[in-house]
DNA sequence: TGGCGCACTGTTAACGCTAACATGAAGCAG
DNA sequence: CTGCTTCATGTTAGCGTTAACAGTGCGCCA
């Protein structure tokens, strides 16, 4: 069985190699990529002449080729829920302002709130070797975690502050949010407090709010909150009975835990002739629109751009080998004073 | 210069490679590798013995190393002005969802409105050979194209409709939605008319819209619109002098040509005693809070969402090798009349 | 003057996968 | 039974880069 001679066609792709620019400049390859990623370790005169190669033969590397052999792909994956929603477009925003400086470049991935979906991210995602991974939510599948784990990719979960983080998290408490706002309340002299929330039960954002709200509101003394969980997203025409049930239960003053329903509802009180605050007054989550309307909604702030940003920050540290002693970040949030409390 | 035998130690990652599969079914790993990409052309004993073995050891799949072999990422980059504004992530969403069946990532990169950001980015993406590029808006500078011509990527431009792509695109025209409104109000009797839109140069968006707008004013036989090209971003305290001019011209029906403008402008429409559209008719462009105000705007909706999954799927069939035909698709938009007009 | 360290550059062998080609068995028409 | 095709699988040689190691030459100090 005679083999002929290399007849086999060539896989090369046709484009420029650093073999090409090694060449051109007179130097081996290797201290061409040594100039690419470390240039303090080559000397001015090669530097000179590989700069120039690499203009004149048009030379863009091949980081595919460089992550196989280095073992580090520069890219950080970022798993969101949607990025419809602006509270989880605006960490991917973060992330990827915090790691384009150092060259890191960012893969999303959105999950439209399904686990599995999640967990085939997360399996393409260690297949693409990621570096890092920034993950909205705070518990994955146990097979996620044991491929996590197997693979050593440092993780960052998002807008969670577990006691236990998986690795390491970057969030906000919650209740810590609810509570503020039932302190504002009572503080303004309301003694009659309302929760509107969300029913669903995955929402363990809205739940936390609404528990750290009454939880504050007994620890003030005051009677315990009414507290409406609506089934759907709100619609406008959803308002009015709302409002009706609070006018008639004598509630005087009511915490939105999601940015939109404040909004909705102080739209709609004019009609039934309520004057904000004095009638009602309506604490929300910030938006564009809290101060569009009349009047303004006090409302509490999520640093969303910030998580992603610090999550990025974390990880850089984490991958420049340096240590990092505070695994879980408290975002914290900022309350601001309108006109409608 | 005798040379010591292999004492070199090795850069294995420690991880499972396709080699261990392959060992623990008893086949060769190409033949793993063809159950892993093409299945039908692996026999089913084969098969069966690879999926055990796959699962007993572990394995997922170096898609890095893939990536080299077959020059082909499986990655396709999107690059937005920003995140942080729905308009934008919409597309990144839609993108993402179309290619994710296909086994596609999406790698994202934001500009900050920056040209040299978007040269940046586009140099690094050709670096990861990603498969194909989704591009905000119509120009890239020279050394771009030049760039991707010689890559050879796969480009479609997003939200633009030139004579002329680059490569491929998907997007609306700016004018149509300008004159689409001018003829609404034109049909509606309103024969004073305006509209606002925004000073920037760099927003062609809105001067499309602007200049469609007038266009049709004129060819449908109507006065001249007043325009108004605010110079800031528009507040909530810059409506009322707005809203004074209109009503000092005898303008009977403005476009706004940004979403946030014509909620804006409609919330202050009432303390200056403005009937709508008795005395105003607004129209705007579409967005969650155009149905939140009283009466809701009519406006016209931009489909955000299916410029990035048209664009997912225009670079799908070109990278399937399947004729492009239509290298130029105009997504359109919709017009919806609500209480405003 | 010799020895040592440092700065710079070169050589070799992977990294983990797949394209291209090869092989062998089975099917099948003539 | 021959020659041809098809199917399933194996073998070989990269893909383009970087880690690890090996010089080489120069300056500096004892």
């Amino acid at each position: 069985m005679e083999r002929s001679p290399i007849t086999r066609r060539s896989r090369g792709t046709g484009r420029v190699r650093i073999e090409d620019v090694a060449r051109a400049a007179g130097v081996s390859t290797q201290t061409v990529s040594r100039f690419l990623r470390a240039p303090a370790q080559v000397g001015p005169e090669a530097s000179a002449r590989i700069a120039a190669a690499i203009l004149e033969v048009g030379y863009v590397p091949n980081l595919v080729a460089g992550s196989l052999a280095s073992n580090r792909s520069r890219i950080v994956a970022i798993i969101v829920p949607t990025l419809a929603n602006p509270v989880h477009a605006q960490p991917v925003q973060g992330l990827s302002d915090a790691l384009r400086p150092q060259g890191f470049q960012v893969l999303v991935g959105t999950t439209d709130f399904q686990a599995e979906t999640e967990a085939a991210l997360i399996h393409a995602f260690i297949g693409r070797r990621v570096d890092g991974l920034a993950v909205t939510g705070g518990s994955f599948a146990e097979p996620s975690r044991q491929l996590l784990e197997a693979a050593g990719t440092p993780v960052v979960q998002l807008w969670e502050l577990p006691e236990q983080p998986f690795d390491m998290t970057v969030g906000l408490s919650n209740a810590a949010i609810g509570a503020r706002m039932a302190a504002h309340f009572a503080e303004r002299g309301y003694r009659s407090l309302a929760v509107i929330g969300h029913a669903e039960a995955s929402d363990t954002r809205s739940a936390g709010r609404v528990t750290g709200y009454c939880a504050e509101a007994k620890r003030l003394g005051l009677a315990d909150p009414l507290v409406l969980l609506p089934q759907r997203p709100m619609l406008i025409r959803d308002a009015t009975p709302l409002l009706d049930r609070l006018v008639i239960q004598g509630v005087e003053a009511v915490f939105c835990t999601s940015s939109q329903l404040s909004v909705v509802l102080l739209l709609n009180t004019r009609r039934l002739g309520l004057a904000i605050p004095s009638d009602l007054a309506i604490g929300g989550i910030d938006s564009d629109f809290a101060t569009l309307v009349d009047p303004a909604i006090t409302a509490i702030r999520v640093p969303a751009y910030d998580v992603g940003l610090k999550a990025g920050r974390l990880l850089l540290r984490r991958l420049a080998g340096e240590p990092v002693p505070e695994r879980r970040i408290d975002t914290g949030f900022t309350f601001i004073q309108r006109g409608s409390t």
